[in-house]
RNA sequence: UGGGGCGUAGCCAAGCGGUAAGGCAACGGACUUUGGCUCCGUCAUCGGAGGUUCGAAUCCUCCCGCCCCAGCCA
């Protein structure tokens, strides 16, 4: 059986954006001789679409520019960290299709070279431990329209100073009771240099570094430092951490080490969902959705089985470009780039979703025939496969009207259409139960149409119907989704509002004993299918079995009728 | 009302003083054994107001709007 085998993203033909504006100029100017950048997540949740979009930039600039991008691992906070995610976060990248070789860093493998940095800076007297409680530092830090008032321990002495720190990392102080702080300036308009927290004194294992500390470095005082470490030279990061940069380059000037650039650019917000990881912690911790990798979550892993490709993904970032205003993208893009690769690379089988008996009066009861079917019309390499058709068949119920409107082409009584690939047939009765409801349809075929072909009588149908002859069909269960909210902009809530409170409630319907042609009982997991005039469809990568396919359908198909009928509706 | 950013079509986004790229969506048409794909066509004077200039989306001034910063989160 034809299948599709993932391959790696590959580079897509490069855009210009202002952040390879600034490399150029630093290559250009001697700033730095080469480009290396890091895609730094925290491992306290699964990676989404907008961290692909920081993977594609990072990676993608080290790739355009034979430079290097390092993975770190920025897990400076052991409340949230595990190494569930750390795991999960490699293979997202991986699946993405880049390799960061040796290069899988961690900020806490850095902690004791931090630690170290401190005593330096405490020597230097531009840091200071401080006895103050939260509320009070919170209080001395002023507002953003009020100065802050300085610490009253701010000009302790060196030697008081390296004291006090060396006992709180020995443990002898309790949770929260001091702080190291950075001496900069507390009547700064910048609220982030009024002396910033460098480390909190917190009791708490940590997934990498066990008991080992008692004391954690902030992000502040972390990131720059690591990426300084790693010999980063571009620092890419989101538009939230612009206020930072002051603070990232004050310590690596007062350190006097080498000196990366940090750059802002704008996060993808996705229209109907939302991303950020604390929200899709709360939708998995709610059972809202089966979990990371529901296949409605806008997650690596969901998109992964949803039966959206790296290749999808790859194009979808580089379409939406990067820039620094805050902005929306329209699900339907990603979509036109699911479809634009799964359209060229993938196999076409038929398979019926909601069943509607067709009975051939005029076909021999124990005849069956076998007809050649394309895999893929974009991809003659594709081949072609043999499908069963006999006597009595299935055929989707959305594919019969009887009463329809002047632009239905599809079966009616009296109408004729084409069965793909084997033979033009007309409704000669629909027969109904005891309610009126039609449940079966009796058809004569034309011999004359064989294989589709137009009859020599020049006769044409306007409509293709797929099929399922029903003795060769294969019963499975196929899962529909739509968004996983009913509006564009999920997050934007009026104070007090639930923002679950939008949350779609037909995200996911189950269809259970669709029928499919005999080829997909045995689709391999993750497989990828177009199932003809419905949308592209992926084999789940969990719960299908061989003989017990279970399909997640990816994206529906373009479909005029339902537009035309859509707006019909809204017409009227 | 302090500081830092950003405002180009319904949604993204090029443009860097010389007379508004491209994509998505939408609409119209061609083709069609998927109402799919493909192809053709239509669709903006650049948040506002002044100013500089032969010439401004691009430079200057003022105004308006949106986002970020008062976690011992990142």
């Amino acid at each position: 059986m034809p299948d599709e085998t993932p391959k790696p993203a590959p580079a897509a033909k490069p855009r210009t954006n202002f952040v390879r504006d600034i490399v150029d100029e630093h290559l250009r100017n001697g700033r730095f001789a080469a480009v290396h950048t890091r895609f730094p997540p925290e491992p306290n949740g699964y990676l989404h679409i907008g961290h692909a979009k920081s993977i594609h930039l990072n990676f993608g600039l080290a790739r355009d520019y034979k430079g290097l991008c390092n993975l770190r691992m920025d897990d400076t906070n052991p409340e949230t960290e595990d190494m569930e995610y750390v795991e999960s976060i490699k293979e997202d990248v991986r699946w993405l299709g880049f390799d960061w070789q040796d290069r899988e860093y961690y900020a806490s493998d850095y902690y004791e070279r931090l630690y170290q940095w401190a005593v330096e800076l405490i020597r230097k007297g531009v840091a200071y431990v401080c006895d103050l409680t939260v509320d009070q530092v919170r209080e001395y830090r002023g507002t953003v329209t009020r100065a802050g008032v300085p610490s009253p321990y701010r000009d302790r002495g060196v030697a008081e100073n390296l004291d006090l720190f060396a006992r709180m990392r020995a443990g002898e102080f309790p949770d929260g009771s001091r702080t190291l702080r950075a001496k900069i300036d507390m009547a700064s308009p910048n609220m982030l240099l009024r002396d910033p927290l460098m480390y909190r004194i917190r009791r708490e294992h940590h997934y990498r570094t066990g008991d080992g500390w008692c004391i954690y470095p902030t992000y502040d005082w972390a990131h720059g430092q690591s990426d300084s470490i790693e010999g980063i030279t571009h620092s890419i990061c989101t538009l939230e951490f612009e206020v930072h940069r002051p603070l990232y380059d004050w310590f690596l000037d007062q350190l006097g080490v080498h000196h990366p650039q940090q750059i802002e650019f704008a996060r993808l917000n996705l229209s109907h969902t939302v991303l950020s990881k604390r929200r899709l912690l709360e939708l998995v911790e709610s059972r809202l959705v089966s979990g990371w990798d529901d296949p409605r979550m806008p997650t690596i892993s969901g998109f992964r089985r949803r039966g959206v490709t790296p290749e999808a993904i790859a194009a979808f970032c580089e379409t939406i470009g990067v820039a620094k205003d805050n902005s929306i993208v329209d699900l339907p893009l990603l979509e036109m780039c699911a479809r634009e690769h799964l359209n060229r690379t993938v196999p076409r089988a038929m398979a019926v979703l909601r069943p509607l008996k067709v009975v051939l009066t005029n076909y021999p009861e124990d005849r069956v025939e076998e007809f050649e079917a394309v895999n893929n019309p974009e991809d003659p390499a594709a081949g072609t496969r043999r499908v069963p058709f006999s006597r009595e068949l299935w055929i989707e119920r959305d594919d019969f009207m009887e009463n329809p409107p002047s632009k239905f082409f599809r079966l009616s009584p009296g109408k004729e259409v084409r069965l793909r690939y084997a033979y033009f047939i007309r409704c000669q009765e629909a027969i109904k139960d005891a309610a009126g409801n039609v449940v079966e349809l009796r058809c004569t075929y034309d011999p004359a149409t064989r294989g589709g072909d137009n009859p020599p009588d020049g006769r044409k149908v306007k409509a293709t119907l797929h099929w399922v002859s029903a003795r060769h069909a294969v019963d499975a269960e196929v899962r529909l989704y739509d968004t996983l909210f009913t509006v564009r902009d999920p997050a934007s809530v009026p104070e007090g509002v639930d923002w679950k409170a939008t949350l779609n409630p037909k995200s996911l319907e189950v269809v259970r004993g669709a029928k499919l042609e005999p080829g997909l009982a045995e689709a391999r997991p993750e497989s990828r299918w177009q199932f003809e005039r419905l949308g592209y469809f992926c084999a789940d990568r969990r719960d299908s079995r061989p003989g017990a396919p279970v399909f997640n359908r990816t994206v529906t198909l373009r479909d005029e009728w339902a537009r035309l009928v859509k707006a019909g509706r809204e017409a009227a």
